[in-house]
DNA sequence: GCTTCAAATGCAAGCGCTTACATTTTTAAT
DNA sequence: ATTAAAAATGTAAGCGCTTGCATTTGAAGC
């Protein structure tokens, strides 16, 4: 009779194939440093006795987990969802595994998420957007673990980073808007607070409007969590007013396809009645009707290189400069000119 | 001067708090068995050395990780992004961590990932679908990791198991469409091989149609990758023939809206001149013009039940039979009666 | 004050693997 | 053949933590 059935040890496959353990280990990790017959011979055990590595043992005697931890706002925004599996595949390809952990919009969970992955080994992390705690900061520096940050780029970013100028590309795309007439400017935006993307969008359309001599008080600010319900809303609120934007907007693609909505159910034509800007360009802005204009963000291109950016850093690479990711306005249907009164 | 800073250990806060390891150990794992004065002491420790326990020293010294591991086709796809989410955020209050890993929908990669994950020594795996080598679970039991297949159910799966019936649910939504007269269906389906959600919902197409009366020879199927684009592709070419079908039944939501934005390229009014239905029921539902006709399915609920079964699962809880959840078929605009030539 | 017993703490043995270093075997040059 | 150098393999020392068991401490009862 066999004795329990155990999990197979290294241990194991090293009696097996009638070598030492440190044989079996090379043969897992360096291979050619090992004769072809005797890695043979230990492959062979190693399969007969369906042998997999122990991960913590692993770790422990490396100090590595090849573990790499992503902490989003949230997954079920589709602008996350394929930058990070763009990361995801990109990790996956040089041996990385990834580790997700999203906060729900709540930046105070960060914290403790960025904790909670250092704790389980992460090599490195990703995170979004730059604006958190400076301690925080500094206690990745202390944990040895380097953190890449994604979805922005501003030149003074003392981190390393990876993203795009959220400011300058909102301004580029008000300026087209304010190109075409409009004066009266509504702006639905996602909560600013811990959200240097969103607060920086805002930026942007004021930095077109100041510059292009639009007073601020011609500019209607609405924030709002995200969501399209929450994008019709916000859009209700806005042409409450007697003196009605003649253009929303959108700090986000979601936002907009809101706004679109409840331009539609009041009635209104886009962009005859009223023009809609989005961000982000995500599948749904092509998909809506009318198409929308927005900024088109490379997402999966900046996934990719986080991901490789990220595995230059923790395999002990320098750390360079910011680097700033190409954007485009994307004119599309749903930006008209100013509907003259 | 200092000596170079490292990472502090157990041993170091021991030292610092004059206690023993162990009972640092048992103040950060069982803070009961150690009484109030020392514990105070050896928090103080930790926290002025800012210590984080290793987490491979601790997988390997108690043997769990605390981390559970989900394989899923792909993250980009809202279906998925919103399920995992939710499955996520339940995982993270019950103190485990969320691995994630996708086959961007190739079958044979999962083998791969799930030894992948199994090495980095996940408590258990959350699973896509049923229809794998039975080799794999015998391998998953053979490691002792449980594993929960979530977005399928049937009654015979032998796994444990949380989802919907596909197949029931697309031939409720065909016996629909069939009563509003259409006779020639086309069907615009997802890649069948390998994927049993999309070949389920194939064949609850065709139940119906036997079951209705509507002979196999009207049921014009074709098969594309996911994608909206691709959606598009499939309905130009499904409209090419001369007894071009009356309605368009799609395999998922995006694919959906391709062949709503075809219908729309060619001309056609929706559902004057052509029905289209989708399934899933993702926010692009609604947003489409005009609004998608489909198959409501509770993600959200999928992602947090699996959680819940899958934390019983590890924690030594019995394997209960498969759970169905309910779905709905939500009728809107893109369906009307057939086109009466 | 002295037992007795429970509570608190310490001791030390692993957990399964990697890797520096030591040893043996092979190869190649003479 | 002989021997030096290179290649292959083995030895064994950790890696940092948990936990069963032994020991010490403290409280309670007499």
């Amino acid at each position: 009779m066999r004795a329990t059935r155990s999990i197979p040890t290294l241990d194991d496959v090293a009696k097996k194939a009638g070598v030492s353990t440190a044989t079996v280990s090379r043969c897992l990790n360096s291979p050619e440093r090992v004769v072809q017959s005797t890695r043979k011979r230990v492959m062979k055990a190693v399969d007969s006795l369906g042998y997999t590595p122990n991960f913590g043992a692993r770790v422990m005697a490396a100090k590595r987990t090849f573990t790499i931890g992503a902490i989003v706002p949230t997954m079920e925004n589709s602008i996350f969802a394929r930058g990070l599996q763009a990361f995801q595949e990109a990790l996956d390809t040089r041996g990385y595994t990834l580790l997700v952990s999203s906060t729900a919009y709540r930046p105070e969970a960060e914290e403790e998420q960025i904790r909670a992955l250092v704790a389980r080994g992460a090599d490195g992390l990703l995170l979004i957007g730059h604006d958190r705690d400076p301690a925080l900061y500094r206690y990745l520096e202390r944990q040895a673990v380097p953190a890449l940050i994604a979805w922005a780029y501003a030149p003074h970013i003392s981190q390393p980073a990876i993203g795009f100028d959220n400011r300058a590309a909102m301004r580029l795309l008000a300026e087209e808007v304010i190109a075409r007439g409009h004066k009266r400017i509504g702006v639905i935006s996602a909560i600013v607070k811990g959200n240097d993307r969103a607060s920086e969008r805002l930026e942007g359309i004021k930095d077109a409007a100041k510059a292009l001599g639009i007073p601020s008080d011609h500019l209607y600010v609405v924030e709002t969590p995200y969501g399209i319900e929450t994008g019709a809303d916000a859009m209700n609120k806005l042409m409450q007013g007697q003196q009605p934007p003649t253009v929303v907007m959108c700090g986000n693609d979601v936002l907009a396809a809101g706004a679109l909505r409840a331009a539609k159910a009041m009635g209104l034509a886009v962009p005859e009645d009223i023009s809609v800007t989005g961000f982000d360009d995500i599948e749904l802005a092509r998909i809506v009707t009318p198409t929308l204009t927005t900024v088109h963000v490379p997402h999966r291109e900046m996934g990719t290189k986080a991901a490789a950016t990220l595995i230059g850093l923790v395999e002990g690479g320098p750390a360079g400069p910011p680097v700033e990711l190409g954007i485009s306005v994307e004119i599309r249907e749903s930006l008209g000119p100013a509907k003259t009164a």
